[in-house]
DNA sequence: GAATTGAATTCTGAATTCATAATTCCTGTC
DNA sequence: GACAGGAATTATGAATTCAGAATTCAATTC
């Protein structure tokens, strides 16, 4: 008998994830596609019919949106799709260098051989997508090269918090307008982070993913100021 | 009248918030004061009656708590406080590290002289707590002057994801039974890092806290490697 | 005709109820 | 005496119900 009780054996094995979970999956996806865009009001009563549950697990899913800050809750008044200024903006791309910076660091040190070799492979996918002037696919392979990086540093705590603060400025990512030279500066930048990566050294892969970062941050802040807001 | 439906003004002037956020508060520091331990079973019967609320804020707490990863919750079998074992607290601190890292270097820039007199104020009653040997007041004081830093960053998304991540290793923070030499290289970091701010030398506070930060993870794994385990 | 007040409707907040899964304890058997 | 099986109890998951706040719309007055 433990005086502490505790559960012996989380398993996990048919155990199937809380309805409130799965709801909070679907809506976040919402979001983050962008097919509920910001500022937008969150209905319950739309929302239950859409997804067939009741309100109880669609308010637990709502409460843990709200706390990852993808959706604000006011009381009495709802929630509404969380809206990032460019203020918010500026502040979470530091966050999100620095986050990469590590996650840089310990990949070099951590990953193995096929994860880099993976990486590499995405990379020469990039200068095709480049090379094709496909900015979706960009977008797309550009997004998992990050996250295979992410993967490759074996930190669960990391990749966590780094979900979490890109979740919160994800849409404002593809609205980089990003110019040709920009596009293939950011190749360039990638070619070098795969070389450093390669080359397994942990302080130039750090570095380079952070001035990375930020450099998307001065591209984002540009697009932004050129084209109208919207 | 706006296509995107859109609350006109938050304001909150007499907005009260909700009971289930009332109740993740409180529930989150009982965790975070130890009184509910790592791997203790978290009963609902037990909270309802003990905070006076029905299951159902209590049950949207818990999903807040779980996305902060301080509990985890087992389908069908409740929910259990969080322990964190060697290997996550060892990938934590890098985070830690590298958030309050820019943490300095932001706040070098951003804060008021106010805030620097009041951070060199509190390095001083650490140098007196040191000297009195008082630990509790040390771990206080200790706390505040990292949050002083965090708030003169004037970064909210980047207090928000600190405060995450510590959270979570919270209370391991206070089991490095430090040893007087460590304590004193504690409070000499300390004492350059307050200089560092008078100085508003960016690069070298962040530097500073980054690896005073990593100083710390050192001692805790040691203090936890020659104490046996709790 | 515009503005303000008040009633009706709609939505959110929280408690309660119902269903289902897990745990515990008892009984019977080997 | 120990182990297996099963019933009873207890806890969790989710829907429903009830209460209260906010919004909307209409009516009245200036």
């Amino acid at each position: 008998m433990t005086a502490n009780p505790q559960i012996p054996d989380p398993a996990g094995l048919l155990a199937r994830p809380a309805l409130a979970v799965q709801v909070a999956d679907v809506l976040r996806g919402l979001i983050l596609e962008g097919e509920l865009k910001g500022g937008e009001k969150i209905r319950e009563r739309e929302l239950t019919e859409r997804f067939g549950v009741s309100r109880t697990p669609l308010r637990e899913a709502m409460k843990i949106l709200a706390s990852e800050g993808l959706i604000d809750l006011i009381p009495n008044r709802g929630a509404v799709v969380a809206r990032r200024s460019d203020a918010e903006l500026a502040d979470a791309f530091p966050v999100l260098a620095a986050l990469e910076g590590i996650a840089g660091r310990q990949a070099a040190e951590r990953a193995s051989d096929a994860e880099i070799a993976e990486i590499a492979r995405l990379t020469g996918a990039l200068r095709d997508a480049v090379g094709a002037g496909d900015r979706p696919l960009y977008f797309e392979i550009n997004q998992k090269i990050h996250a295979a990086i992410l993967a490759a540093s074996r930190n669960e705590m990391l990749a966590r918090t780094h979900a979490t603060v890109a979740g919160q400025i994800h849409r404002a990512r593809y609205q980089a307008n990003l110019t040709r030279s920009r596009w293939e500066k950011a190749l360039a930048e990638h070619e070098r982070i795969a070389e450093a990566l390669a080359a397994r050294d942990g302080a130039a892969l750090g570095t380079l993913l952070h001035d990375h970062m930020m450099a998307k941050l001065t591209a984002i802040l540009e697009a932004r100021r050129s084209g109208a807001a919207g």
